[in-house]
DNA sequence: CAGCCTGTGTAAAGGTTCTGCAAAGCGGCC
DNA sequence: GGCCGCTTTGCAGAACCTTTACACAGGCTG
């Protein structure tokens, strides 16, 4: 089974030329020339994974990468110049997976790329689309919608992707960063208590049971508690 | 909150250096100077994720990584000398997800940890989660919860470590300092009884059994006998 | 064996950090 | 403007880690 890499680099020489050794490598190619091409792509959903140089001509990679995780958790490897630490710290933080520095040794690209791939494998858990049912509870993700007996919650947006995540991960602790990051799509700070706000309200909405479904991990995030 | 981190070096000033390095980022460290230890505590410690060189004076980190990897998923960081293409290659296909050359900066090891941290959480962590028990008592590191006879015991977040730690070396003596370190996060300093009254809690939780099941070795620290 | 020192058990108090939530602020959008 | 939803503020209260204090146990010494 060949995976899908898409290559966003504005070098043609550089892009033909990994593109070349990717396929070489097994894996089907996908290319694009800048940043907007790129995340179109990329939202398109048909790649698995992706590998993104930071310098573009149109947006920067580290813009495209923003995006692309308000979005989805599609692997990302960055690529850029050499020594750039600045680049790389800050790609890490925006979400990226791995960075390999330029000129990169193409053996050492596919190396990284067979390492994520095989981690994001073990992992995943398929069917991003499809419903899922938590006891009372179906997410719709096709409408952005959740169901609590088959009727439909008045969950905000915001709301709706705090309860998702947490649904997604049912049973276990969210951390509070992960949290954030996963359903506002960006750092907690300190003394930020947005997210409070929106388990509490979370909590009326799903009807203040005792004990909460959305339990409180102190020190450490909220975990869903899957019914039986 | 906090991520465990196992780092396994035998320099003792470079993995003292990291050590002290990682906790200032908010890690509990745990620390290994060769890769036997390394495996062991590997195996049975529960943390999230290894850091692990691949000089060892006993057995070659890439051996360590391959042992590990036939029980467990465990995200494994590698640590070598610069430009040894060969050892960057193979430890990917022995299953690292990560390579970093030594003498590596501090602060790219932790953002690339955090990143790995981070596609990990997402993609639930399997393996890691794997349940153990130890006579009536099982830990299950997802849930974040140990449960006596299949009832979940309350347990604090400290507590939870202090248990956690003590059940993974049942049968043997954990020194006070060890403990501290793997549980706590911080050094042992003199007059400090914090841990004294983690486990005197623990062992009112557990129930005080006579003779308890947390054993004092005067002198030295604690071990978690299992009945049998 | 008394005396001493050190290490341990634990109750209670202390103090810090974290959380829940009401209410007010703010910004976008009909 | 008025509404809606996200965010900030402020405070009260809870959870819990740490310190303090004192009692006691073990072991060593003379």
């Amino acid at each position: 089974m060949q995976n899908r890499v898409l290559l966003v680099e504005d070098d043609d020489e550089l892009r033909e030329l990994l593109g070349r050794y990717l396929s070489n490598q097994g894996f089907t190619v996908r290319e694009a020339a800048n940043g907007r091409d790129g995340l179109a792509l990329a939202l398109g959903q048909d790649c698995d994974i992706v590998v993104l140089d930071i310098m573009l001509p149109d947006i920067s990679g580290l813009e495209v990468l923003r995006e692309l995780r308000a979005e989805t958790h599609l692997p990302v490897v960055l690529l850029t110049a050499r020594g750039d630490e600045t680049d790389r710290i800050v790609g890490f933080e925006v979400g990226a997976d791995d960075y390999i520095p330029k000129p990169c040794n193409p053996r050492e690209l596919v190396a990284r790329l067979q390492a994520l791939l095989r981690r994001i494998a073990w992992d995943q858990k398929t069917e991003v689309n499809a419903a899922r049912t938590y006891g009372d509870l179906r997410v719709e993700p096709g409408h952005r919608r959740i169901y609590q007996n088959d009727v439909a919650m008045e969950l905000t947006a915001t709301e709706y992707e705090v309860l998702q995540v947490l649904l997604a991960h049912a049973g276990s602790v969210v951390r509070k960063t992960d949290l954030m990051q996963w359903a506002l799509g960006r750092r907690l700070e300190a003394y930020d208590r947005t997210l409070d706000m929106h388990i509490s309200n979370l909590r009326k909405k799903l009807g203040n049971d005792d004990p909460p479904r959305i339990e409180t991990v102190r020190g450490l995030g909220y975990s869903y508690r899957v019914p039986e």
